[in-house]
DNA sequence: TGCAGCATGTAAGCGGTTACATGATTAC
DNA sequence: GTAATCATGTAACCGCTTACATGCTGCA
């Protein structure tokens, strides 16, 4: 049940219409809730009818009319009652581990492939997080608010640090210490195919 | 479809049935991909009407009557074929980062509590693992099959070491640096109950 | 004989994904 | 006027979760 609570959210920092709002999932809650245009307007629906948020008055709202939405009083409650309540952890979930498992028993060919773009991958967003964060949170001067965002990014940024260092960890130690020639360290993989 | 090739890498290693399998997916493999029994049997059901494991020869296969399976040569080639073909890591999904940004706009009033319940709950994942890792793995004793599934246990621990160190800094960010005591850093929480 | 535990399953519902449909607006 | 784009939806499917149902086995 966090869908429903990631667009009060978004809907209080600013009221949207349903594509703004994918568009902003896209690139910015979405680093850590993403969600298609199909499920927020599933989800703008039953906020409505739960009287969570109202359209904004405007015009005619019809069919491929725009239409925005803010967040009612009883909205921002359920939020700050979400947002307080204890909630478990979700156990980890990854097929990259899951892969690497079956190659002990299967083997490890054609693996080394994907691990190398993924390495890339994670690079990548390494590099968009600190981008943001040089852009959005110079040093020592975040607001309160700001604080708390700053924290998710940095939760951002030491995740996929991890990765980065575990898979090229992974590399040397599946290829051998004297394999293929790995990545240099500070510099983005080019682009690859993905397929799936 | 990572679920049937869980399995078909569990029973790889061991031929099971049903719950024994739910058993192990319990203490190992659901480590990093959690299965019910409900899913298990329906997977096990699909895996055999498709040719890729099947029942061992065994005395009466009722209702209530154990049945166990074995992975047939086509499941072992679908399941290197899984593992070598290239796939796209899925976008972080955490509720956790979801409802501190939250907290960045409706307040962080009774958040802080879960935020410490967590840092408990991983601390005592993290000293799970590195139980396990001092019992399974020997310093540098891995046989190559093993250091495979040792760098797997080692992702597990930088994981958590990674949610320790952040959730620490969360805590004494958001209570500030003069808030209430936090919890020494290398003894583990003790239990609260979750709720959710 | 009756009960606890083992073992296998069925059914309903939900959130997320994918593919497709339809109306309005803008640019050429 | 028509094509591209913006904007809002519908429908089908799939995997996971939860709750429940049913049959066997061992033991007091």
């Amino acid at each position: 049940m966090s869908l429903p609570h990631a667009i009060l959210t978004a809907l209080l920092e600013k009221p949207s219409s349903g594509l703004e709002l994918t568009r902003r999932f896209d690139k910015s809650i979405g680093y850590f809730w993403s969600a298609t245009h199909q499920q927020i307007y599933r989800e703008l629906g039953r906020l409505e009818a739960e009287g969570l948020i109202r359209t904004l008055p405007s015009p005619q709202p019809a069919r491929g009319q725009k239409k925005s939405y803010e967040v009612l009083p009883a909205g921002r409650a359920e939020l700050a009652r979400w947002t307080a309540a204890a909630q478990d952890p979700k156990p980890l979930r990854d097929s990259l581990l899951l892969r690497l498992r079956a190659a002990a028993v299967v083997g490890t060919a054609g693996l080394e492939d994907d691990l190398r773009r993924h390495l890339g991958l994670h690079r990548r967003q390494l590099a968009e997080y600190r981008e943001i964060e040089r852009r959005d949170f110079p040093p020592d001067r975040d607001a309160p608010q700001d604080r708390i965002r700053h924290l998710v990014l940095r939760a951002g940024i030491d995740l996929e640090t991890f990765w980065t260092r575990w898979l090229a960890d992974a590399l040397t130690d599946l290829t051998g210490p004297d394999g293929p020639g790995e990545l240099p360290d500070d510099v983005p993989a080019p682009a690859e195919p993905p397929e799936n």
